[in-house]
DNA sequence: CGAGGGTTTGAAGTGCATCAAATAGTGTGG
DNA sequence: CCACACTATTTGATGCACTTCAAACCCTCG
């Protein structure tokens, strides 16, 4: 099997493409590729021109922007099956930031002037988009919220449980998905701050940490802690799929 | 003039319909009407059924959350022109946030089922829809970004940049929209800190404040202070008119 | 004039950051 | 399998930023 056609087989299954003709994501296939990047490596810069965006087959990316003054602000750290440098489109073809891997990753890199023309051509294209944006927005809506009124702890508590299953109940093992130090990061905190807040979360939970393992030992009680400053008790509302807008 | 036609008129220039067939649009303007409310007033609340979307004429709108223990957190303060409680149909169609009227204002009133089906028939107002969302996403994000690394004084500089037009040099008069405690909220912070901030501000920039009024000297001197934290100094990129998507 | 809200000021406390240093953990070459 | 080097994490001490509670002030409007 070519490049091509497992590209093809990868990209039907991937929520922007899920609903669109199966000729039309062909496409796709035929102008993208998949590329392997070894951890640290940079993908894109901010600000520079946009001409391709990605999805990541596995890994982590990170992604950021610098501040004058030097500083880094993490925007967000994606897994594998998400896309990203897609919305430079709105952003007038520049990337709205910086991506890095913070694992070796692979992912598929397709060009958004393909991107561009399917949307302006294809209805079930800009539904996908349109579906896509509103998750994203949703997101950082959450977290603007979680960043406003939350501590350090709780947010935290709020991390761990948006890395464990919506089923799960009682005694639940999480492995953190990468180093302590990047998730302080991706909460906003510094290293430092995060060892101590972790520290005073098992207080508070009676959780267990041994490395990069945590063993709640009744999840009710992180929620009871965590959700409390929230304005909806986890599993924080997340509509996607019950949506009734059928895009 | 009846309300329908003064409606339509009002409509046409709004950024959500400016693309539309006028045919489509006139169809809203007859669904719609003009409400008034007194400050105070509630519109919706968070979590309910959601039925219909604004357009703000004048005034000003809240929008907010409740947290579980009794916190409030303000999503945003809405001015004339601007559209909400239309990304409900992204949520389930319910509300994702609380709107109250803290100025009186006259808005337009329109069903949200409208607006779902037209989004579903015609690709110009998935165009808008997306080209709007992606407006709040990126202004979201520049909020994130504001609250992970700047400091109060720094929030309020940054806020009362956002008040100016941006050909403005040199010398501004800057008019304060609300009450200073709402601003305060509005940029996460307590009216205590706004009111200390402020005078700090004045320190490091020498503004000069009086009442509501605050007048800069320089306005480079402001955008030095404020935009040293940030990813890209002022006037922070919004590249929504520039955008190459030609939506 | 006096009541009431908005705003400022003061004093004290909490939370997070920073700097510095100790400790644990990981991978390497011998 | 061990010793070393290097990195990640924790811990301690201290400072700054923001909050909280309390009280004063100020402004507006009946």
């Amino acid at each position: 099997m070519n490049d091509s056609s497992k590209i093809l087989k990868i990209l039907k299954k991937a929520p922007l493409f899920e609903n669109c003709d199966p000729e039309r994501v062909a496409l796709f296939a035929t102008q993208s590729s998949i590329i392997s990047v070894e951890k640290g490596q940079m993908l894109f810069v901010h600000e520079e021109p946009a001409k391709r965006f990605f999805l990541i087959l596995d890994g982590w990316i990170k992604t950021f922007r610098e501040t004058l003054d030097g500083g880094q602000v993490i925007v967000d750290i994606l897994p594998a099956g998400e896309i990203f440098g897609e919305t430079s489109l709105f952003e007038g073809e520049f990337y709205p930031y910086s991506a890095e891997a913070v694992e070796s990753s692979r992912l598929i890199s397709m060009p958004l002037s393909l991107l561009k023309t399917e949307i302006d051509q294809d209805p079930k294209m800009i539904s996908a988009m349109l579906t896509n944006m509103a998750r994203i927005r949703r997101e950082q809506d959450r977290e603007l919220e979680h960043l406003k009124i939350q501590n350090a702890p709780q947010r935290i508590g709020c991390f761990l449980l948006r890395l464990t299953k919506q089923e799960e109940e009682g005694q639940v093992k999480i492995q953190l998905p990468y180093d302590k130090s990047l998730v302080a990061a991706r909460l906003g905190m510094q290293p430092e701050t995060f060892s101590r807040a972790l520290a005073k979360l098992k207080d508070a939970t009676g959780l267990e940490i041994s490395g990069s393992t945590i063993l709640l030992q009744d999840i009710k009680q992180l929620i009871h802690y965590s959700c409390s400053a929230c304005s909806s008790e986890f599993p924080c509302k997340d509509l996607t799929e019950k949506s009734g807008c059928n895009l």
